[in-house]
DNA sequence: AGAAACACTTGACAAATGGCAAGAAATTAA
DNA sequence: TTAATTTCTTGCCATTTGTCAAGTGTTTCT
């Protein structure tokens, strides 16, 4: 199997020798998925890390009404973790679902725990992946508490036009914090500009 | 000096010895910081790790309009950190400063750097920090995704009651991502329930 | 192909929140 | 203590977003 994508991941994100990133992936495997399937379930432990290499995933949550909430819209190449379930071994509080057809390559806890302990550069990158992801949320919740539904539609729209090509409306809105009416309106109103 | 307070929080998080924990803070300096006082500003580098023993801060930053939006609050103890400053040795967006007056221990990247290639017990802690405050921040999306306005102040008045005897209600509307007029309305709705 | 399910839009109206300005209350500075 | 500054509240009205229900396409399934 072709692991190329999964490597070029690691150098792209920081200079790192070719020997040691063949090391650290040497024990990821590949599978697929079809789209609408689940990879993880709620109340379910994560015993593995994922890697996304081809396809559409979202991680959602089910509130009160029962109603789902997306949390997060991942497009490959990344890595789709639910951190605290994975590194805490405890249950997860939210659904990850493929959107599209998706293929990973997948590597147990026990394998990230050998190659954290014993790679330098490994812990580097995985710190790395936290510090990233902990910002793009963090800028989100800025988005979130300063800017309005139009503004936050269109800083997605530049920023990952591809979404809106690949991942149903309703997803994306609810992805927003907005209803799906409102989305609607929302590209209505904005498509005159 | 006594650091107890910085020792105990390494306890409280996960089983750890004390001897470790006390190689681990050895490095760790003092320091104190009146109230309203910048700890790191803008577009500067963070060159420290800073442990909050005692008091309250927040981080801001300055939108297009120049006004302030709060990004966190900091109820001593915890770590205070800009990640991405710090770790990738890059400017930051935030501002942090002191609500009240402020107790710390600091200590530099070197020290972090030796300490978590050095002691596998601190690069679980670190990474086991990062979970955590990743969660956080994956919880306050999620609210303000899905909860209106009066649910996430009410979410936070049970959660953290002492921000409001301790912090301004301007600078919580802004952390609840509403403005001070909102907040004050919704504090009157909510007083007679 | 036909039925069912899903995705998206739209209208009418309701609810939530914001903007602005004024004033009261509390805190800080002189 | 007085003055200045900051914090908090409130009223009025505007804007944004939600709710619900209907209608039109589009996919999916059999």
């Amino acid at each position: 199997m072709d692991k190329s994508t999964l490597n070029n991941y690691f150098h792209s994100l920081f200079p790192i020798e070719e020997d040691i990133v063949n090391k650290i992936t040497e024990t990821f495997t590949y599978f697929e998925l079809n789209k609408h399937t689940i990879l993880l379930d709620k109340d379910t432990i994560s015993t593995k890390t994922f890697f996304l290499e081809k396809g559409y995933m979202r991680s959602y949550i089910l509130n009160e009404e029962n109603e789902e909430v997306t949390t997060n819209i991942y497009a490959a190449p990344c890595f789709v973790n639910d951190f605290l379930s994975f590194f805490k071994q405890q249950p997860t509080k939210e659904i990850y679902q493929s959107i599209t057809d998706c293929t990973f390559w997948e590597t147990s806890l026990k394998n990230v725990q050998s190659n954290f302990h014993n790679i330098p550069e490994f812990r580097e990158f995985s710190r790395l992946l936290f510090v990233i992801n902990y910002y793009k949320l963090n800028d989100r919740v800025i988005e979130m508490a300063s800017q309005k539904a139009e503004t936050r539609y269109l800083n997605l729209l530049k920023q990952k036009p591809h979404i809106f090509q690949n991942v149903p409306l309703k997803i994306i809105a609810s992805y927003l914090g907005i209803t799906d009416s409102s989305l609607s309106r929302i590209r209505k109103e904005t498509v005159k500009i």
